[in-house]
DNA sequence: CTTGACCCTGTAGTACACTACAGGGTTTAG
DNA sequence: CTAAACCCTGTAGTGTACTACAGGGTCAAG
């Protein structure tokens, strides 16, 4: 018996528990097996899948896209040409979220720069990180 | 007269020009000045900020975020030391945020590997970025 | 064998970020 | 001068993602 309650669910890893049945009722976590009482018997790599959800949403990316990112995988049902172009659609998506934060942080550093040598800045430094944008 | 309306600003930045008043109104973008007709009349720069906004709303930025990003400036009245402490913590979540991605791109580029291959993946592969992860 | 901590379903309420009117005034092309 | 296109304020409605009960059953320590 290595399963787990939705209490131990929730505390390993940091997300309420009323959330966790939310995240299951909209299909993000498959409802798991039930002991006698009715309580819910999580197997422990449920754990995985929760906090990944957890990151995914601090990244920014909508329980669809986290839905959708979860469920790529190569097997038979699937066909392989179109898991591989939804994955390399969303690693695509991935470079320019990379490419737009490392901009940032470029104005940023510029600005810990310009506060260090107590220049003063333009308004609104973050803007500069716009500069050199690609167009989506 | 180089000033725009918000029709103009709001097809030059993608954005409804509702959802601009609305920017207006929680503080994001300063009211602008108003011809004698009532009509707002917006500095060309206006777009830049614009635009920042959108990108950084991409990238999963909430408008409290965003407008925190934005009033980063060295100025005489705000101390350069708050500045730079807060600039210093956005670069660190910026690039736990970049980690992050990074290593979900990895984990979806072994997948596209896996297709070409034909191989099959672990039941949920996007998973496997996780297993590196720092802890926050 | 009770009592406090835990779990169940179902429904309602909240915060955030828009989005859509209603009812009215302004601008501009023909 | 008029009609389409635009803008104004104010308020109400929507979608997403929770979050909080109500009313009830289950488990585990003493």
């Amino acid at each position: 018996m290595n399963s787990m309650t939705i209490g131990q669910l929730a505390k390993q890893t940091k997300i309420g528990l009323e959330t966790i049945r939310f995240y299951e009722r909209v299909g993000l976590i498959k409802s798991p097996p039930r002991r006698s009482s009715g309580y819910r018997a999580y197997p422990p790599e449920t754990v995985r899948r929760v906090r990944f959800i957890r990151t995914a949403k601090e990244l920014g990316f909508s329980l669809q896209e986290i839905g959708e990112l979860l469920s790529l995988r190569v097997d038979p049902v699937e066909s392989c040409g179109h898991v591989k172009t939804i994955a390399e659609h969303k690693i695509l998506d991935m470079e320019q979220r990379i490419k737009t934060l490392q901009r940032m942080r470029r104005s940023l550093r510029r600005l810990v720069t310009a506060c260090d040598a107590r220049e003063a800045t333009s308004d609104c430094p973050i803007l500069d990180s716009l500069d050199t944008e690609a167009r989506r």
